[in-house]
DNA sequence: CTATGTGCAAACTATTTGCCGTCTG
DNA sequence: CAGACGGCAAATAGTTTGCACATAG
């Protein structure tokens, strides 16, 4: 079973020049409203196709977080998020979890995978607007 | 500033019980399935209005797992979750996680609320349809 | 050359909302 | 009997997909 080849597009090497090159966390439409300025005739569809084929080939990470809308991020070095709860910006955390203990999952039939930790916050701007009330 | 006045209908009534008397869980759309088995009539868009309620009121619980449907819990003792990666399932966990050390949180400016842990594995049935291969 | 990728628009999924008539307290 | 609520359908938000043409290797 061969692998397919990808072809570095123009389009996707846009795309992850971008989200490498930001310290945030963007949505699939920033990612687009940024690439878009490089290539004014790219199309979200596009967006979205290569995001995803970036994250299946691990070069990019697409973020677990709860919410409707996905982030996704540049850097792959293990590391956590915490999200605002006002405005959903996500800042990183690095920190080493501890192993899931046996403890943990003594009542369950499900093998478990890995565990992802989500920390909710708030960021500092949104602490200064609730401060002006 | 008042709370507004809640009324317990026929509808919220039977969704909340819906919920309660379940072991699994449901998005709202399986929650439509059930409920509509004895209130026919009733519409997708009040479930959703009533989960939202019962959610804020603290009476049920609305999973803030990744993924794009949301899930709802009538057992709001605290607990975690895994989730199967295969098909969504979900199980309860109980167990006591540590608290959130300050070393975590040490490079980050937000202001820290809580915590979410979501457990990833796969589920009993999705174990033996892999093994079949 | 040819299969992979793109742009575009339409489709889709999950959820929310406006309107207006209904029913609870 | 007033205001909360429900049914219905349309609107919205985010994402995915079919198709015909473009292009990387």
């Amino acid at each position: 079973m061969a692998e397919k080849q990808h072809r570095m597009t123009r389009q996707r090497r846009i795309i992850l020049e971008t989200v490498k090159g930001l310290k945030t966390h963007p949505t699939a439409d920033e990612v687009f409203g940024l690439v878009r300025k490089r290539l004014p005739r790219i199309s979200l569809g596009t967006v979205y196709r290569n995001l995803d084929l970036l994250t299946e080939q691990g070069i990019i990470r697409k973020l677990d977080t709860a919410g409707q809308q996905k982030r996704f991020d540049g850097d792959i070095s293990p590391h956590y998020h915490i999200k605002c709860v006002k405005c959903g910006k996500i800042d990183d955390l690095y920190f080493e979890l501890p192993k899931p203990s046996s403890e943990w999952t003594a009542n369950t039939s499900f093998q478990i995978l890995e565990y992802n930790v989500e920390l909710l916050g708030i960021c500092p701007q949104c602490q200064k607007k609730m401060k002006q009330h």
